[in-house]
RNA sequence: CGGGGAAUAGUUCAGAUGGCUAGAACGCUGCGUUUGGGACGCAGAGGUCGCAGGUUCAAGUCCUGUUUCCCCGACCA
C-alpha cells in the first residue's frame, strides 16, 4: 500500500511510530479501515503503562472485571444522549453464521441466521456494565461499587488517524457507584487527580486538566473532565477523561438501592478512562530527531548494553561485558545485552536510538584496562565514562535523573507554549504561528464557542480558573477563564 | 458523509503524448572482506502493476465502476 507517507503533519512523528505500531491488512489488496497492529515493543510499553496505572487504580479501591464485547443493542438505546452521541459510530454484529457459497469456492453470510436484536461491539462500557450493577446493588451496604475494566473497543469513526485515532483500541475503563452526588463528584476528581499524576510519575508529560465546557462533554454525562497535553507541533491532544454521569444512567438502567433510611434511592455514578492513544502522547512529546525517546519507567529495556570487539580480542571484550551486565542487573531491570555480531556497532547504536532506549553503554578493548565504560543519555544525547566500580547505582541514579528531567522539559514546553491572550486578534494571530495553549476568557455561550471553531479551528480544550475578565469573542464580562487549542 | 489526491517488488517511489522481456534505491538471501556512529564488494531472490469490466492490433498508461489508503471538513479517546 502505497500511500506517501502518513500524513503531511505528523510525518515527522510518523517514522517513529514505526518500532510500535503497524498498520493492519488482514486482506489481500485490502486494510481494514483504520485499524492498527501493536508490535512487541510497542505492546512491552503498553504493558509497562497498564502495570503502573493499574497499581494506581487499585490504590483508589477499585477492583478489575470483566464484561462482555457485544452490547444488545436495547440496552445502548436506553439512554437517550449516550445513544446520540455514539450511535454515527457503531459496528453492528446482525449475523451469527456463515455457509458454503454455491461454488465451494469460499463462505457468505447465511441469511437465515440473522439475530433477532442486533449486537453493538462496545464503543465504550456503561449500558452492558451498568445493566448487571442493577442486580449487584441493593443497599447502600453494596456501595460504593467500584470496577475497572481493560478492554478493546471499536469505534467506527468516520475518519481515522493512525495511533490517534483507529477503528479499534485498547484501553482502561473506571466505573463507580456511589450513595451521594458529593461522594461521586469527588471520585471524579480524585480519578483526573491520579491520571494527571501518573502522567507526571510514569509518563514524564505536563498537561492541563479540568471541566469540559458543554458542548465537549461524554455523551450522557452531567460533566466531562479531562487531561490535555501539548505536543512538539503545537497542538493539544487529550488522553484522559473523567466523567460525572449524575444518575442519567442509574435511572435507565433501573440501578437503585435502599439507603440508610429504608428509602430506595437512585446512586450516582462515573466512568473515566485512558487508552492507547497515549502512547501517541509520549511519542509525539518526547521524540526528536533522532528517534523515539522514552521514560525509564515505561521503556521496555532501560539500558542497552553494545559491547565492541575485533575478531581477535572478542572473549576477552565479552568476559568484561559480561561481568558489568550482572553488576548492573542486580540493581537495575530491563538490561539488554545485544550480542548480534551480523549487524555493525554504528548500526545498533542508531537502532536503540531510534527505539529510544534511556541509556546505552557501550564497552570495547580500551575500556578493559580502564575499567570504566562509555555511557550515552537518550535525553540529551551525552556521551560520559564512568567507572564499573558502582556502575549499579550510578545507572539507576541516571535513569532517575533521565524520568524528570524529560517531566522539567515537558514541564517548559507547557510553559512556553501557553499564551495569556486578551484580544481575538492576538488569538488568531498566536494560532497562526506558533499555536499551543492560549488561555482566555469566554463568556460560556455556545455561540461564541462554535464562532471561535469555525474562524480558528481551535476548541475549548477545558476549563482554567474562576476570575475577571471579557469574553475573548464577544467582550462580555465573565469570571471564568478556558485553555483553548488546536488539537489532534 | 461532502471535497481533493493516490494505489506498480517487503518499503519508498520512477515509469510524458498507449508499443518489445516493467525499473531504481533501501531492505532481504548467499559468499568474502569488515566492526569505537547507520560497512563494502560480488552474486541472487522478489511484481499476473488494488479489484471488475470496457476501448484498442496493443493497456501499468485511456474510460467506467468498485474497494482501500492519505489530506481538508463535520464526529470523536
Amino acid at each position: 500500500m502505497s500511500n506517501k507517507g502518513i500524513t503531511s503533519r505528523s510525518e515527522s512523528y510518523s517514522q517513529w511510530y514505526l518500532d510500535i505500531i503497524d498498520r493492519a491488512q488482514l486482506a489481500e489488496n485490502s486494510s481494514v479501515r483504520g485499524c492498527m497492529v501493536i508490535k512487541p515493543y510497542g505492546y512491552a510499553i503498553w504493558e509497562n503503562i497498564q502495570r503502573e496505572l493499574d497499581l494506581r487504580i487499585k490504590e483508589m479501591g477499585v477492583s478489575n472485571a470483566y464484561f462482555p464485547l457485544f452490547i444488545p443493542k436495547s440496552f445502548l438505546s436506553k439512554e437517550a444522549s449516550h445513544v446520540k452521541g455514539f450511535a454515527k459510530e457503531c459496528a453492528i454484529v446482525t449475523h451469527y453464521r456463515l455457509k458454503e457459497t454455491k461454488d465451494g469456492m469460499g463462505v457468505e453470510v447465511d441469511p437465515e441466521a440473522k439475530l433477532e436484536d442486533e449486537l453493538i461491539v462496545r464503543p465504550t462500557s456503561e449500558t452492558i456494565m451498568y445493566d448487571t450493577f442493577s442486580r449487584w446493588i441493593e443497599s447502600w451496604r453494596d456501595l460504593p461499587l467500584k470496577i475497572n475494566q481493560w478492554a478493546n473497543i471499536v469505534r467506527w469513526e468516520r475518519r481515522t488517524r493512525l495511533f490517534l485515532r483507529t477503528t479499534e483500541f485498547l484501553w482502561q475503563e473506571g466505573h463507580t457507584v456511589h450513595e451521594s452526588h458529593e461522594e461521586s463528584k469527588k471520585q471524579v476528581i480524585e480519578a483526573l487527580e491520579m491520571y494527571k499524576r501518573f502522567a507526571r510519575e510514569v509518563l514524564a508529560l505536563e498537561m492541563y486538566g479540568g471541566k469540559k465546557s458543554e458542548s465537549e462533554k461524554f455523551a450522557g454525562a452531567v460533566d466531562t473532565y479531562g487531561v490535555e497535553a501539548l505536543m512538539q507541533d503545537g497542538k493539544a491532544l487529550q488522553f484522559g477523561t473523567s466523567h460525572d454521569l449524575g444518575q442519567n444512567f442509574a435511572k435507565v438502567f433501573n440501578i437503585k438501592y435502599i439507603n440508610k433510611n429504608g428509602e430506595l434511592e437512585y446512586p450516582w455514578q462515573t466512568s473515566w478512562g485512558v487508552s492507547t492513544r497515549m502512547m501517541g502522547a509520549i511519542v509525539m512529546s518526547h521524540s526528536d530527531d533522532l528517534g523515539l525517546v522514552l521514560p525509564p519507567i515505561i521503556a521496555p529495556i532501560k539500558v542497552v548494553i553494545i559491547p565492541i570487539y575485533k575478531e581477535g580480542n572478542k572473549d576477552k571484550v565479552m568476559e568484561f561485558v559480561k561481568d558489568v551486565e550482572s553488576k548492573l542487573s542486580t540493581v537495575v531491570d530491563r538490561v539488554h545485552l545485544d550480542e548480534r555480531d551480523f549487524v555493525s556497532v554504528g548500526f545498533k547504536f542508531n537502532e536503540w536510538e531510534k527505539k529510544g532506549v534511556p541509556v546505552r553503554i557501550e564497552i570495547g578493548e580500551r575500556d578493559l584496562e580502564k575499567k570504566m565504560v562509555t555511557i550515552v543519555r537518550r535525553d540529551t544525547n551525552e556521551k560520559e565514562e564512568i567507572s564499573v566500580n558502582s556502575i549499579g547505582n550510578d545507572i539507576k541514579i541516571i535513569l532517575d535523573n533521565i524520568q524528570s528531567e524529560l517531566l522539567k522539559r515537558s514541564q517548559k514546553i507547557l510553559e512556553e507554549g501557553t499564551t495569556q491572550v486578551s484580544s481575538y486578534k492576538e488569538f488568531k494571530d498566536i494560532l497562526k504561528g506558533k499555536k499551543g495553549f492560549l488561555k482566555a476568557y469566554w463568556c460560556g455561550s455556545k455561540e461564541c464557542e462554535d464562532a471561535i471553531k469555525y474562524e480558528t479551528k481551535a476548541t475549548n480544550r477545558c476549563f482554567s480558573k474562576t476570575g475577571k475578565g471579557n469574553c475573548i469573542y464577544c467582550g462580555k464580562e465573565s469570571d471564568k477563564e478556558w485553555v483553548f487549542a488546536m488539537c489532534y
